[in-house]
DNA sequence: ACCTGAACACCGTTCAAGT
DNA sequence: ACCTGAACACCGTTCAAGT
């Protein structure tokens, strides 16, 4: 009986992102050109990808993906933590390389990605499974407070209205994503931009002569 | 050279409703069948029943099915149109054997069970197949056109206001089912009932002593 | 402990063979 | 003209065998 790490060893589905909770190398070298792999195809050919075509692609066998990824779903929802964090992530790093506003839009467009592209992973999860469990969860809790930020930093520098709800403004940008984006991604990219810049107001400061 | 009858012979899929096309026997008693074993299959195991299931409920061989329904989807189809019309049809029986407000309320009923039932089905229509082509314009032009007398005969009684969205009441009525209906059907049509008793008023006629 | 790939069960669809 | 059912291609998943 060794006293330390009593419980909680039986971490069974690969952890979300990157998790390397004491895997041999190559177990994490599997997952993760597993994950890139179905990140790759499903970008390319959708969520119909066969399980066969992402393994191929990683270079590994079949018995190695199910090893990590119990069932197929297991995949996508990983796949879909690993992209909504990303995003996540992405408002603190242009939050720091660039003006509030400026910032704002960028992550603006970065969230239209996700969502144009989720879209097309979302037809499979609306679909009732439970195995995709908490994954609207997800998105939610990590995605709005990771915004809020930058909505404050652009509301502090007044280059948008204080009473401008962050939570409206993503939802209308990924209604809009969600209709048009795969059939035309510029367009919708366009109209993101053209929403995003109607929020802004001439800066306090600059404009008094 | 047979010169009668020259074109429209190659009806490939088959007929919607009853469509009785000059078929031999046989062939019209394996579509009815087929149909008929699909309805049952699709209600009690839902649209992700399989091929092979409603072939041996219906008593006939793969190759059959496929000589009528050339894809799985086709049969959805045949099956959703033969109940949108027989859900039509219904508005006129009513009409004939109740007063105006119970035809009305009866309808509605109806009405809720079918989209209930849709629901289910429905899954694999929003999909975005074009195999599904024309289904929802169906749903809308003859559904519609059916119901549009029952609640004018109801104002022209005086049992509803005059100025009652027929429109609005079917939305109100479907999204009602949409949600809850299979899960609870007793349930949905408990609301439906009290939704549509909502509308009534006292008849005018009866109530001045 | 982890990987491999042939094998399994099952699905939609086809087609040679019958009447 | 219509029907039958074995056969095909393909899918998600498993498992004996390797290192």
């Amino acid at each position: 009986m060794s006293g330390v790490r009593s419980k909680g060893d039986q971490a069974e589905t690969a952890a979300d992102t990157g998790g390397d909770r004491r895997l041999r190398a190559d177990a994490k070298r599997s997952i993760d050109a597993l994950m890139q792999a179905a990140r790759e195809v499903f970008a390319s050919s959708g969520v119909d990808a066969t399980v066969r075509e992402i393994a191929e692609r990683a270079g590994v066998g079949m018995g190695t993906l199910y090893r990590h990824f119990p069932q197929r779903a297991d995949l996508i929802t990983a796949v879909l933590h690993s992209e909504m964090d990303a995003c996540s992530d992405a408002a603190a790093t242009l939050a720091a390389k660039h003006p509030p506003f400026e910032a704002l839009a960028a992550w603006m467009q970065r969230y239209a990605d996700l969502v144009g592209t989720k879209r097309g992973l979302a037809k499979a999860l609306n679909s009732g499974d439970p195995v995709f469990e908490g994954l609207l969860t997800r998105f939610e809790e990590r995605l709005r407070p990771a915004v809020r930020p930058l909505f404050a930093a652009a509301i502090v520098a007044g280059e948008i209205e204080p009473d401008t709800d962050a939570d409206e403004i993503l939802c209308a940008v990924s209604s809009l994503c969600m209709s048009a984006y795969d059939a035309k991604p510029e367009h919708a990219r366009r109209m993101v931009a053209l929403f995003i810049d109607g929020l802004r107001r001439p800066v306090k400061g600059s404009s008094s002569h």
